[in-house]
Parts: structure tokens; C-alpha cells; sequence
DNA sequence: TTGAAAGCGCTAACAG
DNA sequence: CTGTTAGCGCTTTCAA
């Protein structure tokens, strides 16, 4: 029977139908358990990301699952709320589902996940993020990079009260590094003033941090965003300071890939 | 060890502390897929929507699984890009891989995949649709009722010629549904002017969506949307017509939960 | 409290 | 080409 499913043209024509008749009538489903377990492998490979509810990471992973797909391979996914012990707790589940490899996102982790993963000889891909120099293979953006780029540009502006609404920085080399170039922007152009927000990612909070921004200390002229979700909490908020100019607001209400907000002359 | 690991206030403290130890040393993992085979019980739900890039579903698996997690299941995600094989490749992937139980979206597929689930014993749960008289539980909205209020309404507004962006309609009892409220607030209410496009999710399918609309045919005054994905894509788009008036057009940048667009004065 | 062994569903190797 | 069997890693009896 095994023989007859894997390698149907090793099999006589009649004794295959007889099989395939029984499979019919039986109903008979594989158990992918007792096969995984058998030739010891999977073609499964899981992917951990932060949340779904960023569309970036529920985008990327459909067309990592159909990528996979067209290889033969099927994805596992499981999310951690930005939180590092559920991302262990996932890592290990995973592995223990027999994942072949794994994706993860950013390279920040404890090393103990490391040798656990070198142990099990479970390879693995971090992506959102690119290091030359770590050990693993790694594929994303110099996030620092960009936002010392597009800091500049905004201060060329002559924006100097400057504002950021990060995602929690800690075990976030995405968020860490859009702080690092803006920081680095300011210094080697001489600005100084950084008013930084992080918050979590519920919808509460995000609404909360642009009011917190504006009320507190020296109202920025320009405010970043770590991401199009922070960005879209706070332009929702920002619709309801006068002194944000409506022109700005409309275009940037279309702008929902933009990774700032400005907002009124300097 | 089983018995160490899974009834550990059985076991004599020191050759407890013996296996700990040798787990650790050893970097053990538990295989999932023989305890499965073993206990012939996976503590998996799996999860089958059409597309992750849609928020609502990303979202909603997201909180399904925070909700598993809390009770000690794991889910397994899949994906169909609305297409009926690949769902229907889906389950019989899922219920191999031992899946307790299934969550799907809709009621609409082929009866021999409910047989299929019958015959193995894997019981299912439909959502993001309701109906009473199914043979399974199913938790879901009145699309038909909703859309039908809210047609009635804009009709009432004086616009009679109306437009709808549709997902395909095919194999997708929400879309079904929202057209089916449509097409009765209309004819309760001798209205019949009524174009529908129908289009596949694809960024340029659902910016084309809009244009075709606008240039064949009557132009609507009032074009519905199916979902919130149908309506920014066909905002952006909306965006180039100089009919559309601009404070409009802002107030529905920002009401990216609505689902209809009002366009111009009927 | 522990050791031993059967068996979960499947594949791969070997013999016929 | 087909039948048979060992063994994948685990749990669960059953004995000791």
C-alpha cells in the first residue's frame, strides 16, 4: 500500500486500482505523524513571527508559504507578541513538529536558542533584518541606513525638534536600528532634540502615544514612525490637533507606505 | 523518561534529577509526531482562510490562536488564495497532520469534502458565516441583512444608480450574500440601476476594478465595496477622479472600516 | 517506584 | 512485481 501511494508506476496496473478502490471506500488519510516519523523528515519549515496584525509579516509569510508551496514544502506558522519567552516556547514546539528549518525574524535571541537550534541541527533563516557578520544566513534592509537618510532629509527640511514612535526597542533589532540611524543623523548634523515613544502594539496604546507626544515636553515639528502601524495609530490621533495642517494630512492619508509624518512648518 | 517528563510527581526525586540532567546535556527535544502517533490526539486546531493579506482574517487567527494557546492547543494556519482545490488540498493536509479539529471560513465547498471529515472523525467549525440550518456550528454575520440596511439607506439618500466592487463571487458565501442584500434593497425599493465588478484580489485587479466601473456603463453614484480591502484599493483609485469631492474623499481616507463609498451627488 | 515490551501508522530494505 | 518485517520515538499497559 505504502509502495502503491510513493511509487505507483513500480506497481501492476490492477493491484493499483485495487488500492486506490480501498482508499475510496475506506477513506483512508495519511498520517503525516507516522510518515515524518519514518523517513525522518518533514518538508515542513516554520516561520515565527511577532504578530499577524502587522499586514508586513502576514504578507510576507503568504508568499513564503506559496513559495514553498510550489516546492513541495508546507509552512508552519506561529506568532509571539512581540513576546522573546513565547518565541522560544515556539521555536521549541516547532522543532519538536519536526520543522526541517526555520524562519525567524531579526537576529536578537538568547544564544541558548542558538545552541538549542544547533543541537537539534535545525538550520535556520532570520529575515526583516541583515547582519554580514552573524553566523547565520540572514536577508533584510539596513534600517539604520534608511532612517538616516530620511532623517536628514527632514532636517535639511529645517525640522529640529524632532519626535519618534517606536516599537519597543528591547529584543527589536528593527526598532533599535531605526533609533540608532535617526540618532546618528542628529548628531552629525549638529540637532538635538529626540523625544522618543515606545508602545506596545494594541490599539489603545498606539493611539495614546501621538497624544502623549504633542502634550509632553517641546512639541516636535516632524515625527517619525517606526512602522505603518505606528504610523497609522498616530495619524488617526493626529486628525485631532488643529495645528496639523489639512493639505499634509490628506496627502499622507494616501501615503500609508510612508514612514513619516510631518507635521506642521518648523 | 516518558513518564519523567509527563508525570513527574511519580518518580523517585533522584532518577527525576538523572534524567533532568541528561536532558539537558543532550539538548532533547520531545518528537511531537510519535507522542501524537501514541496518544492518537494532536491538541491542534486547524485553520484554513483564504488569504492572510486580508487584515480581518490575519487578525482573527490571531486572537483564535492567543485563545488556543491559553487552553494548550496549537493551531495550524493554511491558506487558499480563495481557491477551492487548494483549500480542499489544505484540509486533507491538515487532518494528516492530525489536526483535532478544523476552522474554516464559509459554509460553500464541495459535499465530499464534509464527507471526507465525516469519515474521519474530524469535526469543524465554520466562521465568518451564519446559518442556523447547517449540519455544522458556524458563527458568523448577516451579510445580507447588513449590506440590505445599508443599501437602503444610500438609496435613500437619493442615489440610484449603484455600483458594487465584489470579490468573485463563486465558492464565497460572504460575497454572495453582501450582493443578495444589495440586489433586495433595490428591488424592495424600485431601484435598478446596478453595476457589479467582480475581481480578484491582486493590487492591479483591484485598482483596475474601480476605473472599469467608472467608465462603462452609467456611472454609479455610489459604489459599494465588499471589504476593506476592495475599498482602498478602489480609494486610491477614486483619488484620480476630479468628480469626487475632496472633502469626501478625506473623511473616507479615514474610514478605512467602512465598507461603502459614496462618490458624488446623486 | 521502576523495567520491559507492545503498538501507534508508516517506509525501506530484503527476500521471494 | 509483491509480501514481510524492522524500526522511527513515544505512551501505556503489565510485571516486578
Amino acid at each position: 500500500m505504502s509502495r502503491c501511494l510513493n511509487y505507483p508506476d513500480q506497481i501492476a496496473e490492477h493491484t493499483r486500482l485495487k488500492v486506490q478502490d480501498a482508499v475510496e471506500a475506506l477513506g483512508y488519510s495519511p498520517n503525516f505523524g507516522a510518515r515524518a516519523m519514518a523517513v525522518r523528515r518533514t518538508n515542513t519549515i516554520g516561520a515565527i513571527i511577532p504578530t499577524m496584525e502587522n499586514a508586513i509579516f502576514a504578507r510576507g509569510l503568504q508568499a513564503f508559504q506559496e513559495e514553498l508551496r510550489r516546492h513541495g514544502f508546507t509552512m508552519l506558522v506561529a506568532s509571539t507578541s512581540y513576546r522573546p519567552d513565547i518565541e522560544e516556547e515556539q521555536i521549541r514546539t516547532l522543532v519538536a513538529r519536526g520543522a526541517d528549518a526555520l524562519l525567524l525574524i531579526g537576529h536578537e535571541r538568547a544564544p541558548e536558542i542558538y545552541d538549542f537550534l544547533d543541537m537539534q541541527g535545525v538550520p535556520s533563516l532570520v529575515t526583516w533584518a541583515f547582519d554580514e557578520d552573524a553566523k547565520r544566513p540572514s536577508v533584510g534592509f539596513d534600517y539604520a541606513a534608511a532612517m538616516h537618510e530620511m532623517a536628514t532629509k527632514v532636517i535639511d527640511l529645517g525640522h529640529h525638534k524632532l519626535g519618534l514612535i517606536s516599537a519597543e526597542v528591547a529584543w527589536n533589532d528593527r526598532a533599535g536600528a531605526r533609533l540608532l540611524g535617526l540618532q546618528r543623523a542628529m548628531t552629525s548634523l549638529n540637532t538635538g532634540d529626540l523625544q522618543v515613544i515606545e508602545t506596545k502594539y494594541g490599539i489603545e496604546e498606539r493611539a495614546v502615544a501621538f497624544d502623549l507626544m504633542m502634550r509632553s515636553g517641546p512639541r516636535p515639528t516632524a515625527v517619525f514612525c517606526g512602522n505603518d502601524v505606528l504610523a497609522m495609530g498616530a495619524l488617526r490621533r493626529a486628525a485631532n490637533w488643529e495645528s496639523i495642517s489639512q493639505t499634509t494630512f490628506r496627502q499622507l492619508g494616501l501615503m500609508t507606505l510612508n514612514l513619516h509624518i510631518l507635521l506642521s512648518q518648523p
